[in-house]
DNA sequence: AAGAAGAGCCATTAGCGGCA
DNA sequence: TGCCGCTAATGGCTCTTCTT
């Protein structure tokens, strides 16, 4: 027997091989059946039958197989080719070409399956699949999400909807029409659909694909397929995205996931070892077959090395974080980055994460074992949800424009008329930013000037209310069984985007009564409940701990869940006016915020001293004044500090614990306060607490101190105000300052015991 | 001095699937 | 059908440094 032999055997359309292919081949194209197909109809389920029947024959009535004739010695090429052809027409098959011949549907299926390419493991694997599966694969599969881009597939014709930024519906309505009347562009619209909605189909096919839930992706598809493939002592390496770790709805993935993992290496591209962006995560996965769980595993990985250097490292010094003190990615290698999970591990991540089963808990990313250790103590804190909020997420950003209910037009807008979006808000800071009259892109914000914010301030936003006023109040979101509407009410709300990688993750504020916003950002209240409550929710979400425990474990979005399940501090702490104090004088920026301040008075705040630095200190009373919010970017910052000491010790977590956090998860942040790398630029802020713009500081950075007093004058964006920025420039300290914050409160409380 | 290249920062919104 | 929950194999801009 020759190659030439084998070869022309395979390709036999009348042969065993041939038939099957065809038959796996047509069932494969029915999925994708061309919506573009006028003349030929799809099968049906008999027609479907008759032709398996025809193409390999039904079961024979005897058992008895030609081969069995061969008695016990091996068949020669010659026999086995009889025996093939004899049991095809003792099963009933028949020619191909005539079942073909007469079946338009199966014509169409074959050139389906031409243009699909589709391969059938089972059948061209089949030895490898009679030994048990692979011993060994390695991929990097494709990470994709099918989704149908119908704006996509029309720019393929008509580049107009790629490059036009955001436009009208009625811009859209018409170019549409337009581009559909072109010959064969609804025919590509169509086969380009069918294709991304099939493929989401069949990765979402219980049958096939019975351990993905949720939103399908090929690399999951690829992770099921590699462990069905493998042989009972098979390994498999992969290459591919995290998110089933803590994707909410991928549960069972992720339980199957601890289950065979054997090794997994959580990277970040940032020294762009791949030519994707420089935030994406990947993991290096290792899985084996199916067992109790036991991996060993690393996260926030910059380069591979690292790994490999940890394993030697005897575990001394100190534990590394996400950059290392010259302000780099940290790839210094440390016995405690590798981890050893095991059961009790995933317990306690299901802990700190409050989920419901530890077999399927989102992973705790932490760098380190000190990270992990506050982690457990923080989970032991009450939750914010234990308040019962009621959520809102705002207009949606779509399908909300096109139902009318708001236009995009630039301009300042009373609170009532207000739709904010996430650059409205930065960490307990109401009015952050204003929307430029230009809107060209997500950068063209300016930051406000606090200093000169007027009493009766208002946000200058990019959408306006469409309409009339009772349906747009009436369609917002509606909280209770009374259906209260939401923008009653001051609310917290947050950036529902988590910035993972940025210098903090959720970012939150107070938001006042008639705002709305769009779902890029999302709030909750609550109704008719003491507003202090609010203010507490508040500091603790905009607590540095707080977003610790998102960050430990990072999703791309902060939604209620994940909020509701933050820390709360307790309502009775002795400490508790010292929060509030500081907390409405950082969100209660303008005259909207007067009846928030007077509920949420107490007699504490007038004799609460600041411990850090307060330059811009001003009198205070029950009656919101321009002289209430903290207006200075030191007096602000030194007061977050304050708050984040305070929920620290309120929590039980360490100076130690909080330093260590800060240190260990927020790079960006701590670049920010430090001069430790050239190419950085740390926050300096002048001798009066400014935070001084980079304009002076360019100049300062050539010319140091021998800087005239023209070149240190800069005008605020925000407001076009001159500011004359006072000699030295210098950082702050923000450990030194945790640690000293920290000290003065435990002095504080221990002397409220005393006296009580 | 001007342009190119590199690095860091800062932002979703569109669309899918589940469910009432 | 409409609402709700959820997620994303970046892109654009700006600043700095490097190169010509």
């Amino acid at each position: 027997m020759t190659r030439e032999q084998i070869e022309a055997s395979l390709a036999d359309p009348d042969g065993a091989y041939q038939r099957l292919r065809r038959v796996m081949d047509a069932w494969c194209a029915l999925w994708y059946w061309p919506l573009t197909e006028a003349e030929t109809e799809p099968p049906t389920l008999d027609q479907w039958l008759d032709v398996c029947r025809d193409l390999l024959g039904a079961a024979p009535d005897t058992k008895h197989s030609w081969m069995d004739t061969f008695g016990s010695g091996t068949p020669n090429w010659e026999q086995l080719g009889q025996a093939e052809t004899h049991d095809l027409n003792l099963a009933g098959a028949q020619p191909v070409s005539s079942v073909v011949e007469k079946r338009a549907w199966l014509r169409v299926c074959e050139k389906v399956a031409t243009e699909q390419g589709f391969f059938h493991w089972e059948l061209d694997f089949a030895t490898v699949f009679a030994r048990g599966g692979f011993d060994l694969q390695v991929g990097n599969p494709p990470w994709v999400r099918p989704v149908v881009d119908v704006e996509s597939l029309l720019a393929d014709g008509d580049p107009w909807w790629a490059v036009t930024a955001k436009p009208s519906e009625a811009a859209k309505a018409e170019r549409r029409e337009v581009a559909l009347a072109e010959p064969g562009v609804v025919e590509h619209v169509l086969d380009g659909s069918t294709e991304a909605s099939v493929l989401g189909d069949v990765l979402g096919d219980s049958t096939a694909y019975p351990v993905l839930t949720g939103q399908p992706d090929l690399y999951r598809g690829f992770m099921s397929q590699a462990w069905n493939h493998a042989s009972p002592t098979g390994i498999s390496g992969l290459i591919h995205m995290e998110s089933h770790f803590t994707d909410e709805k991928a549960s069972t993935l992720r339980e199957e996931t601890y289950r065979r993992l054997r090794r997994h290496w959580q990277y970040i591209n940032e020294l762009r070892l791949f030519d994707i962006h420089h935030l994406v995560t990947y993991g290096v996965n290792v899985y084996g077959s199916d067992r109790k769980v036991g991996f060993v595993h690393a996260a926030s990985l910059y380069h591979p090395d690292t790994v490999g250097r940890s394993f030697k490292h005897d575990g001394s010094g100190e534990e590394p974080g996400v950059k290392d003190n010259r302000g780099n990615w940290d790839q210094r290698p440390h016995l405690s980055r590798i981890q050893h999970v095991k059961e009790s591990t995933l317990r306690l991540w299901q802990e700190v994460l409050g989920a419901e089963s530890w077999t399927s808990t989102p992973m705790v990313y932490t760098v380190n074992l000190a990270a992990e250790r506050t982690l457990a103590r923080l989970s032991k804190a009450h939750r914010a949800s234990s308040l019962r909020l009621e959520f809102s997420a705002g207009w949606h950003e779509r399908a909300d424009r096109e139902r009318g209910r708001f236009v995009s037009k630039w301009g300042e807008a009373l609170w009532r008329d207000a739709i904010l979006q996430g650059p409205h808000l930065y960490v307990s800071h109401p009015l952050y930013k204003a929307v430029n009259r230009t809107m060209r892109n997500n950068n063209d914000w300016s930051s406000t000037d606090f200093e000169s914010l007027a009493e009766d301030g208002l946000p200058v936003t990019a959408y306006k209310p469409a309409g009339d006023r009772a349906s747009y109040d009436a369609a917002y979101t509606l909280w209770g069984e009374d259906r209260v509407p939401a923008r009653n009410f001051y609310r917290v709300a947050w950036r529902a985007m988590a910035a993972n990688t940025g210098e903090r993750t959720l970012i939150s504020g107070l938001i006042p009564p008639g705002a709305a916003h769009i779902n890029g950002v999302f709030c909750v209240g609550l109704p008719n409940r003491n507003l202090v409550e609010l203010v507490v929710l508040q500091a603790c979400s905009s607590s540095l701990l707080s977003d610790f425990t998102l960050r430990a474990a990072p999703k791309s979005g902060i939604y209620l869940a994940n909020f509701g399940r933050l820390p709360l501090v307790a309502l009775d702490h002795p400490l508790l006016d010292a929060l509030i104090g500081r907390t409405l004088r950082l969100n209660c920026v303008t005259a909207a915020y007067t009846s928030l301040w007077t509920e949420c008075w107490s007699g504490e705040f007038a004799t609460d001293t600041a411990i850090l630095e307060r330059l811009d200190e001003r009198p205070i009373g029950p009656t919101w004044t321009a002289g209430t919010p903290l207006r200075r970017a030191l007096d602000r910052r030194n007061a977050q500090v304050e708050i984040d000491a305070l929920v620290a010790l309120m929590l039980g977590v360490s100076a130690d614990g909080l330093c260590a956090a800060y240190r260990g998860q927020f790079g960006v942040l701590a670049d920010n306060d430090h001069a430790r790398s050239k190419a950085k630029k740390p926050y300096l802020f002048d001798a009066t607490g400014r935070l001084v713009p980079n304009s002076v500081l360019a100049v300062w950075r050539k010319k140091g101190d021998m800087i005239t007093e023209e070149e240190r004058t800069a005008t605020h964006p925000g407001s076009g105000l001159d500011y004359v920025y006072e000699l030295p420039f210098a950082t702050r300290d923000r450990e030194a300052d945790f640690r000293t914050a920290y000290a003065e409160f435990e002095r504080r409380l221990a002397a409220k015991a005393g006296t009580s």
